[in-house]
DNA sequence: CGGATATTTGATGGCGCTCAAGGTTCGTGG
DNA sequence: CCACGAACCTTGAGCGCCATCAAATATCCG
């Protein structure tokens, strides 16, 4: 029904082109136009920063490959880390109404980033109105994953914490076609995933240990990094996860969760 | 050049109007339309639930008086407050886009809320371009406010945090011209605003006593409770408050603070 | 005045921070 | 292939911020 699917960065093929058809259904117009958005993507090597808070936006950002980082940092170098952006995710969605960023913006490792001006995706929103209510829907996404970080930074424990994070970070890349089965790659640090959830990098080192121990995951610490989930039923119990703030296309599932009929 | 401005509920100005005057300019038919969107609106008494985590929305509120709270709970009572909405605000923006709350929302005793359909929202954006951005931009600071919530709960010090909540308050209040000079209503309790910053009960009172012990503050706890800023370059510094995220129109200040000329 | 809600204060303890040192993995260059 | 440095992970010891529990006080409302 659909033809080959053209090849991004990295060889994967556009985790953005998926992600947009869990919400609407996606015309080959239209498929071209999004592919044509995750091309000619600027490389960068390490820990980079290519946005700083306060500074102009230069547009909208379209993440090719490699995971980005929003964060923001107090004067005596304290930092929280807002998200993270994966493959596929797009950067200063706000950019299109406000020409200021709020946050800075890191890579972690590679990654591929490319830059559109808002008058091009303006254009683009124009022509492909379906396109600019799924895009939308990614950002009312994004709200959503804040506020599930700051329930967890504000009141999971650590251990409750670090599960929510991976178990979303699992989600997503699965979302978006990045993983599949029960390993995911992990190229955070321990120092980052502490920044992420307001712990300090030791006791996250303790945390996965003690998931490790308790026979929840496994982590495989050769680069690149990954997590393997061991027993999924029972960390999601843990973390209290529920994935539905996650999907874009259908309703959150409002019935009690692990009751499916038997022959339904 | 501005007739007499129609009074809404409790006999305030229209703080929507005034908001979306700080970020575009209002001719006389769109501010018409503004006003006529804070009208009828349901009144609530206590603390009352009006949208359910995961329930359908039914459209877009506008916060005509009060202070309403969206909120996350655990399976275990555990609550986290996502943020405050003031008289002014608007609540479920995302219902443009997405049809689901995300969140819990609760009036914080006496509050009016209009409900306006999604349909007559967008038909207003159809007939007013101008309006339809400076209220996407309010939607971009709500991001703001909740990245530096995040900011506080995951790396600022209780102390840190008390503060730089009731200076934003302050500052949100004074923007919507429901406050002016040092004092200004405080509807909260020490427990929402535990729940809002991570923190318990008890320790929002003790930190706030500290406050008042530095002479930063004055808590005035007859009802209608409000706070009084004694000292606000004080607290400031010790928050490590810049409002630039507050601001809607122009650009933030990237000038270091306190800085200004003497006969400038 | 009585009941409900909110604030205040003390005592105690634990979760997670800090400091410090040693171990591992990996990239680089000899 | 090995040496070396950088970044990251691991583990222990000690402690502090803040949670929890409990009880008294204050404020509001009817």
């Amino acid at each position: 029904m659909v033809g080959p699917e053209h090849s991004t960065a990295f060889g994967v093929a556009s985790p953005l082109l998926r992600k947009i058809r869990a919400a609407i259904t996606v015309t080959d117009e239209e498929r071209y136009a999004i592919e044509m958005l995750e091309r000619d993507g600027t490389p960068f090597l390490g820990q980079t920063q290519i946005l700083a808070d306060g500074a102009p936006c230069r547009g909208v950002g379209i993440v090719e490959a490699g995971w980005v980082l929003r964060s923001k940092a107090l004067s005596d170098g304290r930092r929280q880390v807002i998200n993270f952006a994966l493959p596929g995710d797009i950067l200063c969605l706000d950019a299109l109404t406000f020409d200021r960023a709020y946050c800075d913006l890191w890579t972690i490792g590679r990654a591929v980033v490319t830059w559109r001006s808002v008058e091009e995706i303006e254009q683009l929103f124009t022509r492909f109105p379906h396109l600019a209510f799924a895009i939308r829907r990614l950002a009312v996404q994004e709200e959503a994953m804040l506020s599930e970080r700051l329930l967890s930074v504000g009141r999971r424990s650590a251990i409750e914490s670090v599960s929510h994070l991976l178990l979303e970070l699992w989600h997503r890349l699965m979302l978006a076609g990045l993983a599949g089965g029960r390993a995911f790659p992990m190229p955070l640090s321990q120092e980052v995933i502490g920044d992420a959830l307001g712990l300090s990098t030791v006791h996250v080192n303790r945390t996965l240990k003690v998931l490790e121990r308790k026979g929840l995951i496994r982590v495989d610490r050769h680069r690149p990094r990954s997590i393997i989930v061991l027993d999924a039923p029972r960390i999601e119990r843990l973390a209290g996860f529920k994935p539905s703030y996650l999907d874009l296309g259908s309703p959150p599932d409002l019935e009690p969760r692990g009751h499916r009929r038997a022959n339904a």
